[in-house]
DNA sequence: AACTATTTATAAGA
DNA sequence: TTCTTATAAATAGTT
């Protein structure tokens, strides 16, 4: 009802918010009036403007003895009254912040909230970038002692294999008179010893100390 | 707002009390939403209806619970505790918005904050920039106009010239006789007008028309 | 519950 | 803040 349409959401401009609080309260009561009596109705409205400012119309006990005004000693109110006060003002100063409310700034007060701004983003990306940095030390560190154990673990199959083969050796030399075509010669480059060396290749990414390993001949 | 105006006392008619109980109730309680999103304001709304039936809207602690130990000194003191928690917390979070105060915050908080800051300084720069604009748009325009005066201006001294120059011809011939050395030739290159014509050429910065002044021959 | 002629509220502008 | 006015919204009486 006026000269256009309206959206229902917040008023961004604080002037023309606090006209239309003005003028919507006064309707708003007026309303509430009128279903009063029209209806014998009994209606308690209370309305807090933005600023912590109290309106209200009551014909029913309940409002008017328990609303805040009525009720409690003056310390608390005027304490909470103050707090709601501060907390409006923070929370103006946050919406600025946040880009919204921009109404009725001068390009000086615009260039004071920008350079706050690229103060801010600094120090969050600061922040970041060392949270990122310290992920990568400490995962590099984290592969390196991987692959010093992967390291050990080559030297104990190398060692284990050069005995195998001793052992192989040994064998094959005392039982190659008897069952000379019992024993197939690959036998320690299939089953267990070669899944090893697969296994421990997949987990090494660097491509040094290989040649530590026994390739598989397949 | 009906087929008829109607004055604002009790109806009688208990149907039609109750219909219009209805209608009326509904209205006021959208209206006092509208009012709490419109102008960000608190409303407590509570409607009896005669038959003792309990409607109501609140966006506001006050009256939804509306008991005798809401009025205690307790009360006011737990209120007040609120909102210094909710001061605390809009404080905490205008520091963190402000770079300070980082810590514990994983990387992927640091990069909403990142991302709402930059959205922040964004609009904060188009709003400065428009501003800006707006303001070389204005004086543009003054500009445009001021020179749109000089060059009235210009016309203005030429034609005077012109008539002057007129009179100085009518003047000599008919003095030339009588005092030939009396008369300086160039009276009308010094004095006021060369004044107002160097005057103009100060505060007209482009370069047309210029050829519309007569030019001293100093 | 709909409808709709009117009244009322109010958005925008001064 | 207050006034004005064009227009949107609410609603009184009716179906």
């Amino acid at each position: 009802m006026g000269r256009g349409k309206i959206v229902i959401r917040r008023i961004d401009n604080s002037t023309s918010r606090q006209v239309t609080f003005s003028k919507r309260r006064k309707g708003l009561i007026k309303k509430a009036k009128e279903l009063a009596i029209l209806c014998d109705a009994e209606v308690g409205l209370v309305i807090f403007s933005s600023t912590g400012k109290l309106y209200e119309f009551s014909n029913t006990r309940y409002l008017t003895i328990y609303s805040p005004l009525h009720c409690s000693p003056q310390f608390w109110q005027r304490e909470a009254a103050i707090l709601r006060q501060q907390l409006h003002n923070l929370h103006e100063n946050h919406r600025q912040l946040m880009g919204e409310q921009l109404y009725g700034l001068g390009v000086k007060d615009l260039q004071k909230l920008e350079n706050q701004l690229e103060m801010s983003l600094k120090g969050i990306r600061m922040k970041k970038e060392q949270i990122l940095t310290d992920e990568i030390r400490e995962l590099r560190e984290k592969g390196a002692l991987i692959h010093q154990e992967n390291l050990e673990l080559y030297k104990k199959v190398n060692f284990l294999w050069q005995e195998n083969m001793g052992l192989y050796k040994l064998y094959t030399r005392d039982a190659d008179a008897a069952n000379a075509n019992c024993v197939n010669s690959h036998g320690f480059n299939t089953g267990e010893n070669s899944h090893i060396s697969i296994h421990l290749q997949l987990s090494q990414p660097e491509q040094e100390n290989h040649e530590a390993i026994p390739k598989t001949s397949k």
